[in-house]
DNA sequence: AATTATTTTGTAATCATTACATTTAATGAA
DNA sequence: TTCATTAAATGTAATGATTACAAAATAATT
């Protein structure tokens, strides 16, 4: 079970392929099965966030027996050995993502596309939040993304 | 319906007696019932960031009729008029907040305790963002409290 | 091949939230 | 005050995402 370094994990987002990925299941300690494989690739390499439920239906047309306790089994496991990250931006549904380092979301309100942007909240000190032990950063903005504005 | 500035806003954590809640809520143009007075003073005056169940837990020993729709019924109309925010920290639940300015919260994992802190994200120019209309900011933090560090 | 462990699956249960229809309370003419 | 109208509160049932659980399928080991 490799620990992976920040070069590494900067890349994760990157497009990677099938045998990229199942190298990176295999040193973050999990068998690559046929699924696993599968519910990576669409996490990592397709642009969205999503839901457990739109992973299911992204993937049932290849993998005609998929169910979706596997999705939410994989997913578990994902979180377990720390590869994909939880994001809560609506109520009442939990969205995945395989960048985990810290890292903020935009949610447009007319296109519903999510945005990843660079930030450090560590850069800001928190005078109320002094002698607390930091561990988890989330940071999620809603308004109107650019390309909405423009073709008004 | 009258709007309000931010110096006014800045109270609103503030504690409020039963006759400032009912001249707040008629300002906001929402007519101060029993339940809807009581329901805002516990969410304002009770140091928690509480759920609609734990709400309804608080306040069905004074109100013995009330009902959890009751609760759910005023949460959106509190919504509607802006005078509270839903606040997502953990999956699968709600909290509400009587503060409305623009802060982050600091949840601690050992003592689940929901801490506000002041901070401005507008400070930090986001250059993903630019051309982005930024309307919801959200910010939490997860980690450990400072009398949960110290009472080791 | 037979045995054992792991992975995947289908079905049923859970639980917060919402929908809806009914009851209760408040308002405001007549 | 009485009657009619509107608003508020309630109880019950439905929804829908997630979880629990046990069985079936697959992979690994002997
Ligand atoms: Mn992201
Ligand atoms: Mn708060
Ligand atoms: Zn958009
Ligand atoms: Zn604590």
């Amino acid at each position: 079970m490799i620990k992976h370094n920040e070069i590494e994990r900067e890349n994760i987002m990157k497009i990677m392929s099938i045998p990229e990925i199942k190298e990176y299941l295999n040193n973050n300690g999990i068998k690559p099965s046929l699924p696993r494989i599968k519910i990576f690739e669409y996490l990592n390499n397709y642009k969205s966030h999503p839901t457990a439920d739109e992973i299911y239906l992204a993937l049932i047309d290849e993998l005609i027996t998929l169910s979706k306790t596997t999705v939410y089994n994989t997913m578990d496991l994902f979180l377990k050995h720390n590869i994909i990250i939880q994001i809560l931006i609506e109520e009442n549904e939990i969205r995945y993502d395989s960048l985990t380092s810290n890292h903020g979301h935009f949610k447009c309100i007319k296109c519903n596309k999510i945005y990843d942007f660079k930030y450090d909240l560590a850069d800001i000190s928190i005078k109320e939040l002094n002698g607390f032990s930091l561990n988890e950063y989330h940071t999620y903005i809603k308004g109107i993304c650019k390309n909405c504005s423009e073709n008004k």
